[in-house]
DNA sequence: AGAAAATCCTTTACTAGTAAAACACCTGTT
DNA sequence: AACAGGTGTTTTACTAGTAAAGGATTTTCT
């Protein structure tokens, strides 16, 4: 994706924040400055434009991975909001969910699998997250290389007063897709991911 | 996006074997002690993880966001190939790319809405783009606040040779999706994003 | 045993992004 | 005409991430 679909276009990337933008539109610029539409996302008008300039070129693709960019961007800046009420960021809050939908003791090389991070991050964030009381580590009896770490009560009762806040705002997201789309919609994606994740030399090339 | 390889994909870890992500929404969760799975995807196993801590609350909503975010991810990490292959960043080919897309001059205000990032972070980039001799600015004549900014030919040559690329790309991405599933998929997508994009209140809350 | 290689985690140096302030300029009101 | 306020862009100070190197320990090989 990158910005084919692009950020721009689609892409997911950053979502803004508030920047002050007002095209006083008088000025000849305005790419558009229509308001956001009702209908048809911006995805859509970034493949046409795209498909005005390369007519020859399959822009297919684009509709489905600029979207998922696109949304994802989105998404995630809306998660914000009931994280950062708690004082967490998505990443801190992340760690700490793994830890309590794990039910154990992770070491900080779990941690960075699990959040998908490296472990630089991750040794960044438990440094924070140990001085704000919400995890504990301990070392390793035997390996004096590991460490583990867990939860504090703190940190336990944090993440479990955050989530419902949090799954309910996401259903309230979602709450426009209506009937079985929610369901189909997973599905799909569910499938997509399978893919993904199951072939991983496909996504090296 | 962000990063170099993406915001949330770091670390070089990649695809190991059983990488995974999807925390709460998709972010990580890779459990691993299972062998890589053939069917399934992550976020299935992080959904069966907190109904099993917390059964009373509706994971619904984190099968579709989620998943989303993951693919999202993965989706970013694995196109930053190509582009890396030119020397460009995500967010720079999304600059590029608006400026080829929509085929005329572009403000930086007006860069920053289409590819969805702060006015700040486009100067930026314009700033390491013109250096490299890819875009070029002038004033405006009437207002001086303004700039005007426009792909040089290399700038165009470059775009349009790595999109093919990209494209080529993503269309092996999703083989996976047989028949009408990529339809089905892109329009599902494109109902949410349509939603998202409307209602942008909703997202804020 | 002992050296080499692997593993776990942290540290260092650096990058790219953000928020907020600063600048420069324009516009509308009086 | 002049000033108050708005807009377009850049600058400043800072944050969080990365890659790569480093330190410490364990494992493997001979």
């Amino acid at each position: 994706m990158t910005a084919t679909e692009g950020p721009s276009a689609g892409e997911g990337a950053a979502v803004t924040r508030g920047d002050s933008r007002t095209d006083t539109e008088g000025r000849g610029t305005a790419v558009r400055a229509e308001p956001a539409r009702r209908r048809g996302d911006t995805v859509a008008e970034v493949v046409r434009q795209w498909r005005a300039v390369h007519p020859d070129l399959d822009t297919g693709p684009m509709e489905v991975i600029g979207r998922i960019n696109r949304c994802s961007a989105l998404l995630q800046q809306a998660e914000d909001a009931p994280l950062r009420r708690a004082g967490l960021t998505r990443p801190e809050f992340d760690l700490l969910g793994a830890l309590r939908r794990t039910g154990r003791e992770l070491t900080p090389s779990e941690l960075a699998r699990e959040t998908f991070s490296s472990g630089a991050a991750v040794t960044k964030r438990l440094k924070q997250l140990t001085e704000r009381g919400l995890v504990e580590r301990r070392g390793d009896t035997r390996d004096r290389r590991v460490a583990h770490v867990r939860l504090t009560d703190a940190g336990r009762d944090l993440v479990d007063g955050v989530l419902p806040a949090q799954l309910a705002y996401e259903t309230a997201v979602l709450s426009g897709l209506q009937g079985p789309e929610r369901g189909e919609l997973a599905a799909l994606l569910g499938e997509l991911l399978g893919q993904l994740e199951g072939r991983p030399g496909t996504l090296r090339a």
